[in-house]
Order: C-alpha cells, then sequence, then structure tokens
RNA sequence: GCCGGGAUGGCGGAAUUGGUAGACGCAGUGGAUUCAAAAUCCACCGGUGGUGACACCAUGGGGGUUCAAGUCCCCCUCCCGGUACCA
C-alpha cells in the first residue's frame, strides 16, 4: 500500500476552510461556561507580518486552543491598532494619504495572519482608526474632562526650528532632528493630560493581585515611584517667593552646598536678565531632546545664579545654580544638593569645585568611606548637623520634618515620580481631539450629538505641522455654548489612547449605542494576555489606569485588566533583533509557502521558552519539518501495520516492554500538561513528545496489543501537539480513526497507574562527587539504601578505608557520603 | 545615568523546590541504503588524560554560603529591553 506524503499547503489550506466552513472559533457568551479570555497584543499594520508577530501570536493560539481543550468557552480576537507615526513617514515618503496606506496594510497582514491557522474569531476584528471605534474613545475623553480628569497644561517638547514642528523622541537622533538634521531645542506647548497620578495609590496596591512576571510589577513600582518625603522652603535673598523642593533625605538637609534649578526656572530667567553670558547658557540648556535618556546622559553642565538660598535651619547662604539635568515640570524644577551623600551632585560638586560636606557617617564603625572617591549613599548616623548629631537617618528624618513642619517651612508629602499621563500629539494620524476651543478661548468638549469628530482622510502630508489645522472645513465649528464660530481642536490622542481599552471593546464590538455592554463583564479580565517585554510598563500601565476610568465609569465592574501576563522575548538573527536596517529579516510568508504553517509554528514553539529571546535558525526550521513528516509517515505505518487496535488488557497483563511505552505515554502527557498548562515551556512539551515519538518508533508491533498501544500513544501525540501544528493533526486524527475534529477533542489525561515504577535508580556521591548509580526496589529503607551505597565498589575506593562523617539521603534521587 | 533582564558544548536550548550539567533539536563525523545524489535509517558527538574501568576540568569573570551551587549571597564585565511623542 502506498501511502500520500505529507503535503502541507494542501492539507492546511483543507484544514483552514474546515475550520471556516464549520465557523469553528465563533465566541459565544454563555453563562453556564467557564470563560478564558486570551489575547496577543494587536499588531500595528506596519506593512508585513514580522517573525515577532507570529510568534506572539503562535503563543496566544496554542493557549487558546489548550484551553479548548479542557472544555473553556474561549475568546481569542483579533484587530489593528492602526493609528500612529508610522504611516505619516510612509505617507510622506510614497506621497499617499496615510489612511489608505494603513488599510492597504491591514488587508495583506490579515491574509497572512490567516494562512497561519489563528484560532481568531475574525468577526470580533476592529480597527482603532475606524470612527466607529474611537468615537467611543472621544466619548469617554469628553467624560473626563466633564470631571476635571482631563486637563490643559504647559509641557515640553522636542521642537525642530526648521521643520517648526513637533518631533517624537525616535525622531531626535543625537540632538537633532531626523529629516532637517537642525539642532533640537526644547519649548514649552499647551498639552492635554489625564490624572493618571490620581490612580497612583491604586496602580501601585493592586500590582500585588495580579498574576504577572515579578520583573515587569518591579519595573511598574519603580516606575510609579511612590516616596515619602519632605517639601522644603528655602527662602531667597532679594525675592518673596521661597524656592520650593522635594527630597527623601531630609537626613542630609545640613549637608547642602547648593540648589540646582532647571534652566526655565523664573529664578533662572531672572537672574539671566542683563546677563548675556548666563543667557547663552540658558540657550545651550534648551538645545537637545527632553527624553529621560538624553537629559540624563549629558555631560553635567551649571552656572552660579549670583543669587542665595537660605537654609531653612542653619539661616547660612546656599548658593543658587542652574543645570542642565534639571527639568522644569519634573516635580518644582529644583533640588536641593547634598555632594556628600547623593553621586550626582558629588559629581557636579567634583566638576565645579563645590563644597562637599559629610553629615552622614557609617552606623557600623568597621565601615570605612572615602569622601575623595564617591559619595557615601546609604543611611547611618548624624554627624555635623548640630543638634540632631547622633541619631540615626530614620529618626533625623521624623525629627527634622517636624522642625520644619513647626516652623512652617516644610511639610512632609508622598511623591510619586509617575507624571501625569500626556494624552494630546501635533499629529494628523489619530483620533481627533473632541474638543472646541471656544469664543472665549476656552475649551469645551463637543457635545455627545457631535460624535464622532470624524478625522478627514483625504489628506496630503509636507512634513511641517498637522494638515488638519490648515482644513477650514475640519476647523470651523460653532461654539457649543455661545453658538458663535469657533475652531476645532486639531491634536490628536496619543496612540496609547486606543490600545487602552480595545481589549474591552473586542466583547462588544458591534455595540453601537454605547461603549461597552454586559458582554464585556462575561468576558473581562482578559485570562491570559501576551505581548512583547518592552510594553512592561507604558503600554500596560496606562491600560489598567484605563480600565480602573472606566470601572469607576460603571462601563465594567472589575478592577484590573489582565489577570495574567506573558512577556515574549524577541526574536533575533545572528544576535541582533530582525530589522530592515540590519537587513537580516527572514519573512513569514516566504517559509509558510516552503514549509507550511505548522513547521513556522513548530520551530517558533520550540527554539526557546517564551520569555527568553530567540535566536532564528533556517537550519533548526528544516528539522522542525522533518519531524512533522517524521510524525506523518510514523501513522501512515501504523495505519498500514496489518494488525487492528482493540481493547487495551489491564496495565498488569502487559509486558515489560508493553509496560514501558504505556509509562511514557502517561508519563508525557503529565509533562505537557504541566509544560503548556502551568509553565508555558512549550519548547519542553515539543521535546517531550518528539521522545514520545523516538519511542513509538523504536518499538516493535508484533500483536493486536501491540497495535492498541501505539495506537494510544499516536493519539496522545496528535492532542498533544495538535494546538502547537493544528493542520497537520486535524487530518492525523481523522486518519486514526476519530469521528470529531480533534478542535473538538479532550486533553488526554493521565493513567497514573501507568506509571507507577517498582524500582529506582538512586545516584551516589562522596563528598558531593558523583561515584555510583544504584538501582533498587522503589520500596527499599533508608538503611538498605545506605548500606548498598555504601558497599559500592568506586564508593569503597574513595572512602579510602576512612569512615562516613554524616550520610544525606534524598528519597528516591540520591546519597551522599561525607568523609 | 536610572529601572528590569540575560550570559550553559560548534549552535538553539534542557536541568521546574539547592540534589546526576548538557534532555530535545541543529550542525558535524562514521556506517547502511543508492549506479549516484537527495531523502531515510543506525552509531558517535563538551574538553583533557587513559586500551579500558575511570579520573580531572568545565555553566561570562572573581569571591562567599552549603554535605551539595548553572541555581542562593557579594563584587565585576559584556549584551538586550524600557526610560513617558516608536509601537
Amino acid at each position: 500500500m502506498t501511502t500520500a506524503p505529507y503535503n502541507p499547503s494542501e492539507l492546511e489550506t483543507e484544514a483552514q476552510s474546515f475550520w471556516q466552513r464549520h465557523a469553528s472559533f465563533r465566541a459565544q457568551e454563555d453563562a453556564t461556561r467557564e470563560k478564558f479570555y486570551c489575547l496577543s497584543m494587536f499588531p500595528y499594520p506596519s506593512g508585513r507580518l514580522h517573525m515577532g508577530h507570529v510568534r506572539n501570536y503562535t503563543i496566544g493560539d496554542v493557549v487558546s486552543r489548550y484551553q479548548r481543550m479542557l472544555g473553556k468557552n474561549v475568546l481569542q480576537p483579533m484587530g489593528w491598532d492602526a493609528f500612529g507615526l508610522p504611516a505619516e513617514g510612509a505617507a510622506l515618503k510614497h506621497g499617499l494619504p496615510p489612511a489608505q496606506w494603513t488599510r492597504e496594510n491591514i488587508a495583506y497582514m490579515r491574509g497572512q495572519l490567516k494562512a497561519l491557522g489563528l484560532a481568531y474569531d475574525w468577526n470580533r476584528e476592529l480597527a482603532t482608526c475606524e470612527p466607529s471605534y474611537y468615537r467611543w474613545e472621544q466619548w469617554f475623553f469628553t467624560r473626563l474632562f466633564e470631571q476635571g480628569l482631563a486637563y490643559k497644561k504647559l509641557a515640553v517638547v522636542n521642537w525642530d526650528p526648521v521643520d517648526q514642528t513637533v518631533l517624537a523622541n525616535e525622531q531626535v537622533i543625537d540632538g537633532k532632528g531626523w529629516r532637517s538634521g537642525a539642532v533640537v531645542e526644547r519649548r514649552e506647548i499647551p498639552q492635554w493630560f489625564l490624572r493618571i497620578t490620581d490612580y497612583a495609590d491604586e496602580l501601585l496596591a493592586e500590582l500585588d493581585t495580579l498574576d504577572w512576571p515579578e520583573p515587569v510589577k518591579i519595573m511598574q513600582r519603580n516606575w510609579i515611584g511612590r516616596s515619602e518625603g519632605l517639601e522644603v522652603d528655602f527662602p531667597i535673598d532679594g525675592h518673596d517667593a521661597a524656592l520650593r523642593i522635594y527630597t527623601t533625605r531630609p537626613d542630609t538637609l545640613l549637608g547642602v552646598s547648593y540648589m540646582a534649578v532647571a534652566a526655565e526656572h523664573p529664578l533662572a530667567l531672572a537672574a539671566a536678565a542683563g546677563n548675556p553670558e548666563l543667557q547663552a547658557f540658558l540657550t545651550e540648556c534648551q538645545r537637545g531632546g527632553v527624553s529621560e535618556a538624553a537629559v540624563e546622559t549629558l555631560e553635567k553642565q551649571g552656572r552660579p545664579l549670583g543669587i542665595n538660598a537660605r537654609h531653612p535651619i542653619t539661616g547660612e547662604p546656599v548658593p543658587v545654580w542652574v543645570a542642565n539635568f534639571v527639568l522644569m515640570g519634573y516635580g518644582t524644577g529644583a533640588v536641593m544638593a547634598v555632594p556628600a551623600h547623593d553621586q550626582r551632585d558629588y559629581e557636579f560638586a567634583r566638576s565645579f569645585g563645590l563644597p562637599i560636606r559629610q553629615v552622614i557617617a557609617p552606623a557600623a564603625p568597621e565601615v570605612s568611606i572615602d569622601l575623595e572617591q564617591a559619595a557615601f549613599v546609604t543611611d547611618g548616623v548624624l554627624v555635623n548637623s548640630g543638634k540632631y548629631d547622633g541619631l540615626s537617618s530614620a529618626e533625623a528624618r521624623a525629627a527634622i520634618a517636624a522642625d520644619l513642619e513647626a516652623a512652617g517651612s516644610g511639610a512632609r508629602r508622598t511623591n510619586y515620580r509617575l507624571r501625569d499621563w500626556l494624552i494630546s500629539r501635533q499629529r494628523y494620524w489619530g483620533a481627533p481631539i473632541p474638543v472646541i476651543i471656544g469664543t472665549d478661548g476656552q475649551p469645551k468638549a463637543v457635545p455627545e450629538a457631535g460624535l464622532p469628530v470624524v478625522l478627514p482622510e483625504d489628506v496630503t502630508l509636507d512634513g511641517a505641522g498637522s494638515p488638519l489645522a490648515r482644513m477650514p472645513e475640519f476647523l470651523a465649528v460653532s461654539d457649543p455654548e455661545s453658538g458663535a464660530p469657533a475652531q476645532r481642536e486639531t491634536d490628536t490622542f496619543d496612540t496609547f489612547m486606543e490600545s487602552s481599552w480595545y481589549y474591552a471593546r473586542f466583547c462588544c464590538p458591534d455595540a453601537d449605542a454605547a461603549m461597552l455592554d454586559e458582554r464585556a463583564n462575561y468576558w473581562l479580565p482578559v485570562d491570559l494576555y501576551i505581548g512583547g517585554i518592552e510594553h512592561a510598563i507604558l503600554h500596560l500601565l496606562y491600560a489598567r489606569f484605563f480600565h480602573k476610568l472606566m470601572r469607576d465609569a460603571g462601563l465594567v465592574t472589575s478592577n484590573e485588566p489582565f489577570k495574567r501576563l506573558l512577556t515574549q522575548g524577541m526574536v533575533l538573527k545572528d544576535g541582533a533583533k530582525m530589522s530592515k536596517s540590519l537587513g537580516n529579516t527572514v519573512d513569514p510568508e516566504a517559509l509558510i509557502n516552503e514549509y507550511g504553517a505548522d513547521t513556522v509554528r513548530l520551530f517558533i514553539m520550540f527554539a526557546a521558552p517564551p520569555e527568553q529571546s530567540l535566536e532564528w535558525s533556517d537550519e533548526g526550521v528544516k528539522g522542525a519539518f522533518r519531524f512533522l513528516r517524521r510524525l506523518w509517515d510514523r501513522v501512515q505505518a501504523h495505519l498500514a501495520s496489518g494488525y487492528s487496535a482493540g481493547v487495551r488488557p489491564p496495565h498488569d497483563q502487559l509486558t515489560d516492554v508493553q509496560q514501558q511505552l504505556r509509562r511514557q505515554v502517561h508519563d508525557t502527557i503529565a509533562k505537557v500538561t504541566d509544560d503548556i498548562g502551568r509553565r508555558y515551556t512549550f519548547n519542553t512539551a515539543i521535546a517531550a513528545t518528539m521522545e514520545l515519538l523516538n519511542a513509538v518508533s523504536r518499538f516493535e508491533v508484533a500483536s493486536a496489543t501491540d497495535q492498541t498501544l501505539v495506537q494510544e500513544a499516536l493519539d496522545s501525540i496528535v492532542l498533544m501537539l495538535s494546538p502547537m501544528v493544528p493542520h497537520i493533526c486535524h487530518h492525523l486524527w481523522f486518519q486514526l480513526g476519530h469521528a470529531d475534529a480533534v478542535i473538538d477533542a479532550d486533553w488526554p489525561q493521565v493513567d497514573e497507574g501507568a506509571r507507577t515504577l517498582d524500582t529506582m535508580e538512586l545516584v551516589v556521591q562522596v563528598n558531593g562527587k558523583l561515584r555510583a548509580r544504584l538501582r533498587l526496589p522503589a520500596d527499599s529503607s533508608r538503611a538498605a539504601v545506605e548500606a548498598e551505597a555504601l558497599a559500592d565498589r568506586n564508593v569503597q575506593r574513595f572512602l579510602d578505608g576512612g569512615q562516613p562523617r554524616k550520610v544525606i539521603y534524598v528519597p528516591g534521587k540520591l546519597v551522599n557520603v561525607v568523609v
């Protein structure tokens, strides 16, 4: 009998059309069933799928299909994070409207996703650039605006003085504009914000309730950066207003040797008036990008302003400096500097010859410090601090805070590193901010009847600001209160706004009378969210915040959007991230055409565990293909063996070899279940099924019972692999004689009775070094094990006639003889 | 700069709770099959020494804790992610 060879392209098309015909992945709310909402981060439609997408979506698909086999009601949707900067870049380069470029990319990438055989409910597909989506975001913003949770204030941006436009941090390269090459300037403009800081405490506290990777939670905690400290006012000679700073180290207050303010600070501006040299320095400080990385890695520069602050305790004069590493708008735009106990202040003081005054000594006398080399930054005991001498840092913090509060020059305060979320962008390709600048100059929310504010799509970009500002048909509107002619806001939303609630809209994408309806509370929260580690802070924090806003607006009942999180690593080639600029990309589509989607999926799940970076290997892909062909051929050989599978005899009536095969089948089921269900280590799950297939290949079939056992093994392998390589398993399952599709089969059950062994293997160490192996009855007593271990020839050799000082026995595993 | 992560054979990785370092796969070597090649199958496959049994060395570098360390602690190097307007 000749059997058909493995032909992935034919078989994958067939399986996909089966799923489509049966609407297999359509998700229906059903209160009687346990739900599982599995979500992979939706893609930005950049043009083509890359391997990072393939990895992300395969992981989600494996979990979804596995959960379905456990009997859950699974929702796995897909959509498009469609607004964003690259569309504007492409528009400038190719001269076509961002909307057209975006929609063409979506159409192409949708086809690529379908070719991967992902179990999506395509009925729920959404794109954030559609008014049917962003109208609800606009509506929600108007609610936040009315509640005071959205507001406008000045903020610093990167300004390209040649292109006369605001630049994204990414568009600032070495302090210069990406297109013009002009030196970027810092400029303050009015911007929209959301009060995420109002939710800082809750965002911090509820991290503890989440089943997320600990590093991600730590990063979010550090980002929120809650601190207990003291706000201190330093009076300024010749000024009415004091200089206010915040410090978490009031214990070092007596060690202050200078103050530093931002270049935009009123004190700096006042001092520069009539001082061209200082003015030139302030202008110099305006140069360069605003990103924290750019600012913090600058060479620290400063100038004395020639004015003094008064120390709030000693009354001594403290010189005020302007410094390029202090930013206006982060905190108060001013800091106190204690060079002896802060490394950055130390380096600045060293550069500019400022005093370094020690006020903290190590609590343990044996610890020596050297202020000639570095600052001493840990807590200790106060010295050179007058009446506070001898107090511990903690005691001094309390005492100094109390004294300053009593004197009216200080106040204890909880502070956050987290800043309010800047949501306005001076860009075209985004959701218009639904605001009208009234005749009185005040911003007013667009009334509900005026929503959505539709973004005009037929535009030409020229790289100099938003085209919306030059479109009278968009700009002209009447003041919602007075009816008089007024202007629309031309800023658009940060695209993180769209990605902060799409997971909820997937639950009810067709709701046209509300942002969300009751279906959202059936599916939410997302049970498993999968995406790149690069989103560990911003996207995930914004989405958590937005969820709480929606909860407080009565739209959802849960507190958190994503119960469990899986952060996937990057896909690398030759040790570097795949990117067009490096020319090391691998096109998933070409590989699917050559080997089939199953091979691509299998390799990407096998090459590394999901959280680690994954090194691409073309040879490894071939190996994955060979394995699938071996699986295919093994099933064909089984079907052609000439024996018929029947009822399996009881385990204890099987031969040793038969029992051994069954034991491996059920050991493997147990391992794979744990690997997929708990550990998400798909690579080791695949390795275990490969070993099982190797065992089946070695197993000689010479009876109906043998055939029955091989059938059990192959059934199990196909079931366990089906989440990862669903197309080939769809066919093999039917070939193995099952009437229903493998997607509707139950996950295999472990037969514990098949796993018991009546012997155990122990390793014997002498002084922690492996010296022998023993095979003993599984029920051997400790005394019997020790006796056998000590009797071993090699163990005797290493005892060298000496007596064991101690014998450590780890039951079932190891004996360590200590001499 | 700051926050988080990583480093194991020629390569990707395994070792799940401190208990056999190198599972599984790739590459390679030898053999079978073939007119030949591809494909497939079998065997070997960290280093050094030894015919061998086996011994010693070895998980980025240095130190420590422990009967026992890839795993825990301290210090260091390099690489990666984030750093609020890339998504």
